[in-house]
DNA sequence: AAATTTAACTTTCAAAATGCAAGTTAAATT
DNA sequence: AATTTAACTTGCATTTTGAAAGTTAAATTT
């Protein structure tokens, strides 16, 4: 994607305003997918091809690293940079609204909690994990 | 855009998951447009006729309304719902991730500055203004 | 009151992105 | 040596996007 404008939020959709991103980005920050295999079979299966060119594309926009798998050649292991790790507050703000405003969904009710009573302390357990 | 999942970030993407969703509340939200023709000048120039099937969705999944200007009935009036509003949090955080990432953009300093020490206060007094 | 302009779209069609299925390659396992 | 696994790539149909021109009703101008 091109870059379409100055704008700050417009900025962050040319990272990741596409349909799967945030998705890839969601499954490395909470579910500790590392691998392609990993994040094909998330919930809701994206297509192989599209995986491939979104992970290139945030390899590539510095939001994620790819290295081999040292004990396995076959593996890539795939992990968020600090500036993908950035993107927590924005998933957590997500959630929040859905939980306000779909409640009937599978939300997380103890992430949902802590987002509410504990943010900064949230951030930074999570931050401090994924950038261990 | 079909229900993807039962999870609350892809719930989310659901609603606003493409690359012009988000630029129609920034514009409500922060520079007060309200008519077609303001939405359609905005710095990114989208094509109108994405402009209009995207405000028919966002009006359908209850993020915006539209009404008919009593003045001049030829323009209609866009506004945010309380759920709308409620994007506003993540899109602070949208802003908040560029003035990190990509700080030679255009970022509203003063915005970013109250972002970080008066987060709630701002909040708060941006939802009190739109839905006034 | 007729002609023009404005606002909000809709339509058409080409181009690009997405999605599905099958195929490839190299490394590991049997 | 043969098979399986992991990470892709390729080919092609479908869907979405984008640019440009066209439509309609209401307001303004002459």
């Amino acid at each position: 994607m091109p870059t379409r404008s100055q704008c700050p939020i417009s900025n962050v959709l040319d990272h990741v305003g596409d349909k799967w991103s945030l998705l890839i980005i969601r499954d490395l920050m909470f579910f500790g997918k590392h691998t392609y295999s990993d994040l094909q079979n998330s919930e809701e299966k994206m297509a192989t091809n599209i995986l491939s060119s979104r992970l290139e594309k945030l390899e590539n926009d510095g939001l994620i690293n790819k290295q081999i798998d040292p004990t396995d050649k076959r593996k890539k292991v795939y992990s968020l940079t600090p500036a993908g790790v950035d993107i927590l507050p924005i998933l957590i703000e997500m959630i929040i609204w859905s939980s306000k405003h779909a409640p009937d969904l599978n939300i997380p009710t103890e992430l949902v909690a802590r987002a509410h009573n504990d943010r900064s302390g949230l951030i930074q357990d999570l931050t401090s994990r994924l950038l261990a």
